[in-house]
DNA sequence: TGTACATCAGTGAACGCGCGTTCACTGATGTAC
DNA sequence: TGTACATCAGTGAACGCGCGTTCACTGATGTAC
């Protein structure tokens, strides 16, 4: 089925996952609307020229970026509001995933928290979609959930909306909790978790209470 | 009482608001990480070298526009998440305040919101820090509700932040509505107004029934 | 009020440096027969 | 399997340009007497 890629073409595959790589990297301590195509190829260790083979630009890449920071996140999405358990069982379950992502993935998060409202156009475009898509998927789960009888498609959407938006401002907490000293960074990822718990906790409440 | 400036002082004071006004309008197209202390002092018509009787750095020039974009904001909290009149009704005002903002302070905001998580460590700092403050005056009005009665402080506060992250989310949207062709503006930001007012609502009964 | 000196916001030349982009190129890989 | 030609990812030199920062300066404003 998965015929095997040229000698040629997974070379090619190789270097532009190295300009991600090495662009990601140097976006911790810059934003992308200055971040330089020279520093990427240096840190990648190509010529200056190679990067045209594969992005037309850092714009460009910022946004093949959004799609490798955001494209695989969609499967995770069912799990993290799914219907299974109590409420207060889905509360941690969800933030445990959350938590878990950051961990696994700093990098491509603080990516999205900072280019979401950055200074590249076609970037933040990319992502306001992919966050568009989220709450798409979302509100299909909402809707299955006994609770969601008689709600309005508006209103499911908005909910929606507003567990996208919660989860993304905890994964930037749980961001920087993991920055800094390393000796209390188990009490600031808990203290974060309590926090997140809590609001999590005080939005289901509203949500079962919407038809009152 | 307040003395009159010197004619020196005066030209000063003169000179670094237009560098400000220069660099705030500059950043509505990149982020403060990208931006050129050139670039402001060409759009003022001073030389480069003027700018350093101002700032020591771009950075330091974030920094002040913080404390200009949200200063002056504490006193507007109190009236914001004031106690008066019913519940529906304090969300319709909090929410026309925030519109009435965005709309005032457009290049404001998006500093902001741009900045928050922006790649300059002491901008975000600085904002982090101003909304942390913007946090605690919530929490001072929100314990003066009867509906605040039984509840801890951690709690307290995490609610406070929940409105202040919200708020923030709110006026970033307004943003997005003003922005783009003139026609549907009105229709936009109509939408905008609706969808925070049902997310603030939800919010509200939440708190309502926290201690259920 | 006038004078002599101090202060200091803004100037302008100069510097070395890294930037994005162009271009013709090379040589390994791919393809047709 | 071998040969002849096409493709194309990556090269390296070259370009003009704007950058941040330094320095000694100027001349209006401020101050002491």
């Amino acid at each position: 089925m998965s015929h095997t890629l040229g000698i040629r073409q997974a070379q090619k595959q190789k270097t532009r996952q190295a300009l991600l790589d090495a662009a990601l990297a140097l976006l911790e301590e810059q934003s992308l609307s200055s971040l330089g195509l020279r520093e990427v190829t240096r840190a990648v260790g190509v010529a200056p020229t190679a990067f045209y083979r594969h992005f037309r630009s850092t714009a460009d890449l910022g946004v093949a970026l959004v799609e490798e920071a955001l494209g695989s996140l969609h499967p995770m999405i069912r799990t993290t509001v799914s219907t299974t358990g109590d409420p207060e069982e889905r509360v941690a379950r969800a933030i445990d995933l959350i938590a878990r992502h950051v961990d696994g993935y700093p990098a491509h998060v603080r990516f999205i928290a900072r280019e979401r409202h950055g200074g590249v156009q076609p970037v933040r475009e990319a992502i306001r979609d992919q966050l568009a898509r989220f709450a798409q998927e979302v509100k299909t789960e909402l809707a299955k959930d006994p609770v969601a009888r008689g709600w309005s498609e508006d209103d499911l959407l908005m909910l929606a909306h507003l567990y996208v938006d919660q989860m993304l401002s905890t994964a930037s907490l749980f961001l920087e909790a993991l920055e800094g000293p390393e000796e209390e960074r188990a009490d600031r990822t808990l203290h974060v978790t309590q926090l997140a718990t809590r609001q999590m906790r005080l939005i289901g409440l509203g949500r079962q209470h919407w038809l009152d």
